[in-house]
DNA sequence: AGGTAAGCGAGACGGTACGTCCCGTCTTGAA
DNA sequence: TTCAAGACGGGACGTACCGTCTCGCTTACCT
């Protein structure tokens, strides 16, 4: 099961309550009766999000604009996600997509994957997307539960599985590298290869190493 | 605009709007004439957005919160500062201060000093403005400009100057930081002293060590 | 906007603004789709921008206002009415009314329509929605038509098909009656009852001996 | 002593209050010491404001715009009028001048006089100002009284004088005059030569014959 | 085959904030 | 005192999006 998918699906459904009255998550479907949702909705709005999103940043594509380009009408939208922002997770896991698999030993494998993330955290839709997101978790506690589960919790199990090392430590190091490529192009612009190297160098020696390091002098 | 400046472009030249134009910066006082603006008012309005935006996040905070609680004219903020991250900004180099001087020789001092900046970036004013102004940097590159300017590079010179290290290495240390500790309250709403350590040992042991780190399992 | 629309101008054809344009004219309700107008809105509108102006001049009168008085929000009014001017006439239109059915012959029934235009431009919110528009009129051929359209040429229709005198004439008659009404309020601050009946005779007189009279001391 | 004297100075200074704590009116140049007023700048503002109101209307013209067109501070303006509508009466006043002398009879002279004043009314400047006064003076009764005082006694009182008519009689030909042609023009854009004789004729007449007129069929 | 329940396109709606414009007042320094 | 210059408080403007709602129509499943 791709991560993609686990995604979509939600690791167990999650009805958590999401949209006071609407059946928003797109994920229940359950309902037998009555006309059912056009398949091909989800993937066009998704993609449609992603792209308005690669030119402009997040806080500038509107609901509307992301409803016309998939030729799809903003109720339609509504119905399947709550809020702009909860939209805006799914786009991302979308684009985000998988690490791609790597059949190597543990470090080399686990270095890759690191700098696959940083490498598709510098592509302008995902990092407007993210940027946006960081944004607007600040003020909502639900959203943030969200972006985790969907963003960085996957990435680290697949690499917690597959490697054997500590989830929190994973968890550091993802942010370490996101937010150490996504505060640095919002600083200069862009990030240069050789500083991407230095960043992933550096979370990944304190994944193995342990995080915490003596300094002398 | 002054009476010379009218009787140059002609009059009439623009049928609506004398007065239109603005002089934002706060810093070109240079005019020597006209009523001199309120000495007072710069303070309060940064005051008043630092204070607001520790409550609720930066994109809450509206200028007209912000004017009433400062006690000026919504204007009189427009004169001086041509948009609202523009402002924050000024707030967030006001807010954050300087780093505490430090006697101790470099290692020691410099680790107090990028403690410092994390646990500075740890409270709310300071981070809801920076993650703000994150967000809007991606679609403004004066608003880069002015981010970099203003809290990263006194931050590295003041670090260059006394200890003596790279700058562009001290730079990545603070995105390094900054990114993460941002990053990580963003996805988990909190970060504990344990890993600002570990983000810290992190980035300064990058420092000392040089940034590329060879890694063997 | 349709997603017709959309697609034939292009995705993204136009970065921001979707939903932009309005169709502000109330009567052109064409549109079968979408959700239809409150049809309420516009009597409440109308009926607050006629309330609200009887008190004070309508250039004191703000949107806001009538927009809290009618319970509706501004944008409501907007999608309505692309102008306050606009707005006026339509409100103006509706407190004006008709003359009221005159069964009498000729020229007595005419002086009685002539002498009621008379009494309503007293009244306080006329008068007041009157004033204001020919002020803005001034600025604006598109609302001189819309003036002439909705204000004076029913009255002079009116008075046309029912006993047979000249449009023009009519025109002249109803202007000369508005206008010096007004003139007189407007410097006097009011005007008596018998200079009412002097300015509606001298008005009729023209319509019946034709508008041009010789002079002889 | 012409009209415009005799506005200029008011008839008896009129020190009806206008002005909270400043002395705003400009006859009133009794004081000693200081420096003394510019001579040049009242007329540089009277024409700059007239020169203005020819190509936009009233409410168009902003304070800045006549200040900088007459190469004067704002605050050198309202030194000497309390008011945007107390300054724009003496411009049109200024602007409308005085009735051209005429040594012929009674009738044909008064006439004359008259046809003089619509014929002044269709200018542009003399038009825009008096509309937007007539709009303003709704809801100003001292304003009322300042118009009334400096644009039509002054008329009144030179043809009562001269070929001995009654006062009130004048003044209700003046403001058929006046408002039907500004009201024509405010629905029409324009009124025609023969239009305006129609209605001096009108009022003439009345002003021979008295107001009241009996209407046979 | 008809009924029922939901999906869908379209766009109106209430609401909030924005950034601009202009008014009339004020505060400085120089004349 | 006057004047030039321009800051200031205040109020309204018209626009832009958000997220909700209400229509009429469509499309499945269930009697």
């Amino acid at each position: 099961m791709s991560v993609v998918e686990l995604i979509v699906r939600g690791p167990g459904a999650s009805p958590q309550g999401f949209g006071g009255r609407r059946r928003c998550d797109v994920a229940d479907v359950a309902s037998r009766t009555g006309r059912p949702r056009r398949a091909d909705v989800e993937a066009a709005v998704l993609d449609a999000t992603a792209a308005l999103v690669g030119d402009r940043a997040y806080a500038q594509v509107t609901i509307d604009a992301i409803a016309a380009r998939a030729v799809v009408a903003k109720t339609t939208i509504y119905r399947r996600w709550s809020s702009k922002a909860e939209l805006a997770v799914d786009a991302l896991a979308r684009t985000l997509g998988d690490p791609p698999v790597d059949d190597r030993d543990g470090a080399t494998a686990v270095r890759a994957a690191v700098g696959w993330l940083a490498g598709r955290v510098r592509e302008p839709d995902v990092r407007h997307l993210l940027v946006g997101l960081v944004d607007e978790a600040g003020r909502d506690p639900e959203l943030r539960a969200r972006l985790r589960a969907r963003i960085r919790d996957p990435f680290t199990q697949a690499l917690c599985e597959r490697w054997e090392v500590e989830a929190s430590v994973v968890d550091l190091v993802v942010d370490v590298v996101l937010g150490a490529v996504l505060h640095r192009i919002a600083m200069s612009g862009d990030i240069g290869d050789g500083d991407v190297e230095s960043v992933v160098d550096l979370a990944v020696h304190a994944l193995f190493r342990g995080p915490t390091v003596s300094v002398e002098p």
